[in-house]
DNA sequence: AATGAATGAGATTTCATTCAT
DNA sequence: TATGAATGAAATCTCATTCAT
C-alpha cells in the first residue's frame, strides 16, 4: 500500500548513506539533492516535505524487520536456530549496505520530533516482541533455560547484537562482522542454553 | 589541568541537557544561551566555537569515567563485585542525571566531526579495557566462567547495561532504572558466574 | 570562458558602486541586496561567497585592461598617439562611471586577503607593461626622449595620471576630468617627447 | 597641545601596523588589544571610540607632515633641493616604518567615515600647497622650466612618488626604495629643470 | 590603569521551502 | 518530471562598546 517509487528509493537511500557518513546534521535536502544529481525543488516532486523523507527511512526499515520477523518465525525450526538465523540475517545485511546499521540502532538520530519517536518506538517495540516470543517458545520447549526472564534474556541478546554492530560502525568497518559476528553468538549460546 | 570555570560547567550541563530533551539538532548558540538567561555573543566568552563546547562534553564524560574506573578497581573486591559497583554507580548516576544517559551512550550525536567522533572512540575504548580487566581477572580467579572469551563476555554485559539504559530514556523514563537495572544485573551474573 | 549572468553583472556593478560611494566596509551582503532589491540569501545563488564577488570585481577589471590594451597597440599609431588614446580612453570610462575610478586605484582595497592582492599585483603588472612596451617602441622611433629609462618614464606617466583621478574623486568629481586629464597629458607630453 | 600619551602612541602605531600588514577590516579592537597585549576594555581608557584611533593615525601623518615641511622650507636651498630633500626625507622615513607607507597613501581606507575623509582631504592639500610653493618659487628663479604650470608639475612629482611607493609596498617591499626612488628623482629632475 | 563579563547590532552563510516556467 | 530564482527564518560568529570591580 505504501510502497514507494524508484526516485523515492533513491532519495531514502541516499539520505541513509548521509545520516550514516555524515551524520543527520549534514542530511539537508542541498545535500540529498546534489549526491543524487538533480535539483534541489525536484526533491519536493518527491517528498512533500523533508520530515516525510525521515519518515519513509523509518518506515522503510519497519517494512524490513516485519519481513524477516515473518521469514523467521514461518520456518520450522527451533528457538535457537531462530535467533541464530536472525543474527546471521542481520550481520548479512548490515555487511552488505553499512549506512543501514549506522541508523538502524541510532534512535537518538530521530530523538527531535515526535512523531520520529514515535515510531522508532514502535520499531523498537517491534523488534522486541519477536525476539521475546522466540525466547518464551525456547523456555518452553526447555531449549532455553528458564531461570532467566524471557525479558532480561532478550535484553542480553539484543544488546549484545546492538553493541557488536556499534562497534564495527565505531572502527570504520575494520573487521568481518559476520566472523565476528557468529562468534559472539556461538557464546550466547552458551549462555542461555538449557542444560 | 584543565578545569573549568563556573560559567563553562552552566554552559557544558545545559548543554548535555538540551541535547537528551530535545536532540543535538537543537543545541544551538542560542538555545544555550537563552537557557542559562544570558546573550548569545556571551557564550564565545567562554567558548571560542560551539565545537569546543562538543569538546567539553566529552572531556567532561572521559574524565567522569576515569574517575569512576579508578574508584572501583581501587577497591579491594571480587571482580564480579567490582562489575556490580559499576553497575550500580551507573544506574544512580543516570538516574540522578537522566540527561547523561541520553548522551552518554549515543555516539551518533557526535559522528558529524572528525575530532569530536575521535573523543568518542577513545572513550569507548576506555570503558572497554576497564570491564575488560575486571573480567580477566575474574576467569584468572575462578569467579568468572572461562569458556567464554573476556572479549565476547564484556561486549555481553556492556551491551546489556547499554539497552537497559536506552530502553529507559526511549521510555521516557517511565521505569526505576536502578530497579530494573540490578534485576538484570542478577541474571546476567548468573550467566557468567563460574560454577 | 568566464562570463557572467546578468544578474551576476549586476552584482558585481552595484558592488563597485557601494565600494566607491561608502568605502569596503560598507559592502555588505545586506548592502549589496538592499540596493539591488533581492533578498540576501539570493546573493548567494549567484555567488558561492562574498570573497567570490571581490575576484569577480577583479576579474572584470582584468578583462576590461585586456581589451584596452589590445584596442590601442592594435591601432597603427605613433607611440605618443597611442599613450594619448590610452589617457583619453581612461578619462571616458572614468567620467562616464566614476564609481569605477573609486575603485580601480584603490589597491589598499583588496589587501585583506592574500587571493585579491594577488589578483590586484597581476593587474598592475599588466597595466605596466603595456605602457613599458608602448615606451620603449617611442624610444626607438625617436619620438620619445631616451636619456630616461623607459621604466621610469612609465612611473612617471602612470602616477601622474593616477593622481589626477585620486584628485578628482577626493575632490568629490568637482571638475571635468576630461579637460583637466588632457591638460595634464599635454604637460606630460612635453616632457617626454624627444626634441 | 595634542599630544599623545605613551599607550596612545604605542596603539596608534599597532594600529598603523595592523592596517599595513592586514587591511583596514582587520584594525579592531580585538586585534589592537590582543597586538598589544592589554585587554579590550583598556584600549578605552585611551580613546573614546574607534573612530578616534583613525582620526588620531591621521592627525599623526598631518603633524609629521608640517614638520618636514618646515624642516624643508626654512632651510636655505634651491627649489630643486629642496624637492630633492623632501624626497629622501619621505624614502627614508617610509624605509624605516614600512607600515606608514601602507596607509599614507591609501586614502580610500579612511572614505568610510565623513570626518575622516574631511582629515585626508586637508592632508593632501598640505601636501600638494607644499611642493606647490616650492615649484612656484623654483620656477620665478629660473631653476625650474616654466612652460608647464606649477599645478601640473606638482601631480606630475607627487603622482611619481606615490606609484613608486606603492609598487615597492605591494612587491611586499623587495626593492631598495631609498635607491630606486633617488634614481627616479633624478630622471624627473632632468624633466623639470630650466634648460 | 586595567580587566572579566556582558550585550545589541549586525555580519556571513545555510536551511527548508515556494513559485513560475 | 524537473529547474532557476527567490525568500523568511535562523544558524554561527564578530564588533564596538559598557559596566562593575
Amino acid at each position: 500500500m505504501n510502497s514507494f517509487t524508484g526516485r523515492q528509493k533513491e532519495i531514502i537511500d541516499m539520505s541513509i548513506k548521509i545520516i550514516a557518513e555524515k551524520g543527520i546534521q549534514q542530511l539537508t535536502i542541498k545535500n540529498i539533492s546534489k549526491s543524487i544529481g538533480i535539483s534541489e525543488p525536484a526533491i519536493y516532486r518527491h517528498f512533500k516535505r523533508k520530515m516525510d523523507i525521515l519518515l519513509a527511512i523509518l518506515s522503510h526499515f519497519k517494512k524490513n524487520r516485519q519481513i524477516i520477523a515473518e521469514k523467521i518465525t514461518s520456518r520450522e525450526m527451533s528457538s535457537i536456530m531462530q535467533i541464530e538465523s536472525l543474527f546471521i540475517d542481520h550481520f548479512k545485511q548490515f555487511s552488505a549496505n553499512p549506512a543501514l546499521a549506522a541508523v538502524i540502532f541510532s534512535e537518538e538520530i530521530f530523538q527531535n520530533d515526535k512523531r520520529l519517536s514515535e515510531q522508532v518506538s514502535l520499531i523498537m517495540q517491534l523488534n522486541q516482541k519477536m525476539i521475546l516470543n522466540i525466547i518464551k517458545a525456547g523456555q518452553q520447549s526447555h531449549e532455553i533455560r528458564n531461570d532467566i526472564s524471557e525479558k532480561q534474556l532478550s535484553i542480553i541478546i539484543m544488546g549484545a547484537l546492538r553493541l557488536i554492530v556499534s562497534k564495527w560502525r565505531l572502527s570504520n568497518f575494520s573487521f568481518d562482522l559476520e566472523t565476528e559476528g557468529i562468534g559472539l553468538w556461538e557464546s550466547l549460546k552458551k549462555l542461555i542454553e538449557f542444560n
